[in-house]
DNA sequence: GCGACAG
DNA sequence: ATCTTGTCGC
């Protein structure tokens, strides 16, 4: 029986370690989506309600190279698995997946909250995620899960590599002028300096590229949403988004 | 044993 | 991630 890398209840966390161990086998660094083919690109991010028992997700998807936003969609559920430094898919990839499916357009890569290629067992959410959609996929994190690095330059598009254990597994790069850098590290089916500047063609003056700002503001909204007027309201606004096609 | 530790 | 007011700086 194949490895099965999308349901985890009843997972233990050296079950999940694992499944990380045998993912990370089917990681790829092949680019398979250069800039010029690029246009439509997903970003994705998740906020916590009521003691971190339940996720809010949020799936955007972008124009490439115009970046204007084409579509959007969400989804509220309940999340089991702890937060675990090294086991963040477990908790939450299955919110990212259910947004996911509620999409219409099919964008060629995903940038994911988190890291890829940079973690314990070379296979963080964002190599998580692409492995599942066997799709291209880039860790953008704000901040260091482990490795080491130099502080890269002051100016946007500055950075230095990132490394663990002898190996270059990601790039601390400087997005805006004087700012602390983010995190990138390959996902799936793409190289660590093309992935970099993906980054940088959808980054527009603020620490996040434009995908993660808007996703993050989607959960961001949703969740005054339900501090405001509650879990029927939350839902009732979800559906409304999840069913428009786009904006 | 001790400190670090994505979101 | 989340809990939170004011505050320093471009």
């Amino acid at each position: 029986m194949p490895l099965d890398l999308v349901n985890f209840t009843g997972l233990t966390t050296r079950e999940a370690m694992r499944l990380q161990e045998e993912g990370s086998k089917l990681v790829s660094s092949k680019t398979e989506v250069t800039l010029d083919d690029l246009t439509l690109i997903g970003g994705t991010d998740i906020s916590y309600i009521r003691e971190d028992s339940i996720a809010i997700g949020a799936v955007v998807v972008y124009s490439h190279p115009e970046l204007d936003l084409m579509e959007r969609k969400a989804c509220v559920v309940r999340v089991d698995f702890p937060y675990v430094p090294g086991l963040l898919s477990f908790r939450e990839l299955p919110a990212l997946l259910i947004a996911i499916k509620f999409l219409e357009s099919t964008p060629q890569l995903f940038l994911v909250d988190g890291q890829g290629l940079a973690h314990p067992r070379f296979f963080g959410i964002a190599s998580h995620l692409g492995v599942v959609l066997n799709q291209p996929t880039i860790g953008c994190a704000k901040s260091r899960l482990l490795g080491s690095h130099e502080e890269p330059g002051p100016n946007p598009g500055d950075w230095a590599p990132l490394r663990y254990k002898e190996k270059i597994v990601g790039a601390a790069l400087r997005t805006r002028f004087g700012v602390k850098p983010i995190y990138i590290s390959t996902g799936h089916l793409i190289s660590l300096e093309d992935a970099i500047a993906v980054i940088l063609s959808c980054t527009k003056g603020y620490r996040l590229p434009e995908p993660q700002r808007m996703a993050h503001r989607l959960t961001t909204e949703l969740k005054t949403v339900f501090r405001a007027e509650g879990m029927g309201a939350l839902k009732k606004r979800v559906s409304r988004i999840n069913q428009r096609k786009r904006l």
